[in-house]
DNA sequence: ACATAACCGAGACGGTACGTCGCGTCTTCTA
DNA sequence: TAGAAGACGCGACGTACCGTCTCGGTTATGT
């Protein structure tokens, strides 16, 4: 759903004139354009077709609604910006994956992020995607991390990798959704010196 | 903005009829009924007029918008709620408080407050009342818990206690806002004797 | 129903404050005024109330609606402004009686007339005072012009004086509420000598 | 403006979905309906959307205003309702041409004309549409009528063929609008028996 | 080459909710 | 009780956006 399928794999021979596959970009571009001008709630499909230059129905050929454009928009920017850090030690590591996920959330893909939160109770396949597409590949990286560190006998016995690694998650999610302190730098920096190495790290 | 102001407190005489502040009540009701059973998005200020048995005029002559009277709604509800636990020992009042934040997030005012988190980087009135509201209330419990056990020299010395009341608040709201996993007693269990107590408490 | 009753003489001794008349003449004055400017359709209570500096509650309990203000505010008016002309000759009484109804009609009274027509059909109350008002009273002063000059022998016998008499209130009205065409002493005198006259008058 | 124009006659080749003709006349039809059963004061357009099962945006992209659509609906049936009797004789054409417009004023038609009477003094472009649909082409008719007699010598001379036919427009609107009387035969028969015959026939 | 079929921009369409305004009633304070 | 002020329930207003549809016109493919 929150991809557009035009690829032909169940559309027999491909028949007719095929679609534009630089409508796609210019209309996900111009709804993260929309959106981080307006916002979610006021971002309208007429306004998303008129900056693209692009009829509605082209934007409904490829997406159901203005739900599924947008999270295909931020899924699409998103898979390209989560790097395995590897700098060797858990530390380094650590704070570079926090970084990392620090700086691809302050974006426009945040603020799209932030924008979805309060549909999630109300479309399950939204929230599948969303989860997908901002927790799960962060945790990913985050687990890795500490399953690399585990392997060097950098980390405590028992130490709670699930949970440091939600916290992680949290504690940035937190600061740039509800409370709006900045995710900067020093932020990440006490998450890691007071928080997780504390809690994971072995002889704190 | 977000609260009806119309006490006449400045005003002189009193003028005219006066507002009918059972229909602020029956209003406020509405709204919550209605927004726990549609959700935010869907919630209408005709269908809170219907429920209401009241006229589209009556909500506008009180709120500015939707948004107003929901957040409105959620204060009046909140500062109730929150209590400040008082066990006697660190522990007990670190699971007591977040066992009543967490009891207050899952019901419908947590709901509440999910929505209008897409609302607030466009709302800075609304940003500033949702804090009040739903942040800054639960800082200042977990805030004095802490200060107590300072005070009984229950906390390590030099123990982030900034970090630690923000790690529970970020937490508790990220289940329940974005993870969508259960904000149960068993997750306030493991935050409080994976987190809170290992990087505060001392002798852990 | 058109007209404001609060003489007391179906009220009990009369208990309380006494209506203050003096309201009365001001709220018509306003309604004159309000019709005048902007028209019978775009008339508001509110502004009848805010310009005569009045409650609405006032207005309402003198008259029931809308309508009943305006119909009673032309009837005031309308009561004072039509008198018998006597000159002697049937030629004169003619062109003074339609002189007068003329001048009747050309001024605010005849605008709320006009404005009036569109409710006949669907408000049989309004249309008896409305007949009575603007119509009645006009024929029974050319009726009795009619009779006199029978009196006189100056009328040809079998005259169709009801004819006469609707076809004079007819002329005047159609052009003032239907073609616009100015309601001057030039028309006046083309309906005397061309219609009424020759329909008439012995010896023609 | 009384006229729906989206003929495209000046526009470049015709961008986008083009009108749907049906609709207007689904519209019209619907006004006709609604004004019939409760008045032009009582007619919404939110009934008239109802009952044509069309958007309100479907009839504001077509007519500005209730009054826009009211009188484009009587325009159109309008024009389509007033023959030009030939009789071979004045009298004869005389009591056919008055029938006709007694009979094209006792339908709706006339109906919604008496409904715009109050509006014209407030509304030129409605006044200029109100006449030409309703006054002008009775008087053409009319007048060819006398002109054809004229012709065939039956007319006096120096007859008042002007105020005749401004004669006989007046006493069917005003019975119509005005007094409420029947306009039916016997009333066509006494116009045209004891006035425009009388006023411009040979030998009367 | 040329019909076929799906594409594209544009915008009309049926609907639903918006926020405002006017109606006629009701409720306070003041005289 | 009247009067000014203005809140109240109701319902229509005209606008905006939704997601669908229908135009004229374009662009590949399959015959």
């Amino acid at each position: 759903m929150a991809t557009p399928v035009y690829s032909g794999a169940t559309r027999t021979p491909q028949r007719g004139r095929p679609r534009d596959a630089s409508r796609d970009e210019a209309l996900r571009r111009a709804a993260l354009e929309v959106m981080a001008e307006v916002g979610y709630r006021a971002l309208t499909m007429d306004a998303v077709a008129a900056r693209a230059r692009a009829g509605k129905a082209t934007i409904y050929r490829r997406w159901e609604s203005k739900l599924d454009l947008v999270i295909d928009t931020c899924a699409q920017l998103a898979s390209q910006n989560l790097a395995q850090p590897d700098t060797g030690s858990l530390e380094g590591d650590l704070r570079e994956s926090l970084r990392s996920f620090a700086a691809f959330l302050s974006g426009p893909i945040g603020k799209a992020a932030q924008a979805l939160v309060g549909e999630l109770p109300h479309e399950p396949e939204l929230a599948v995607a969303f989860r997908e597409t901002f927790l799960i590949a962060q945790r990913e990286v985050l687990r890795q991390v500490l399953d690399r560190a585990h392997g060097r006998g950098e980390l405590r016995e028992g130490a709670p990798r699930s949970m440091a690694v939600e916290l992680a998650g949290a504690a940035l999610t937190y600061r740039l959704m509800l409370t709006g302190e900045p995710l900067d730098e020093a932020f990440v920096e006490r998450v890691v010196e007071q928080v997780l190495l504390p809690l994971v790290a072995k002889g704190q």
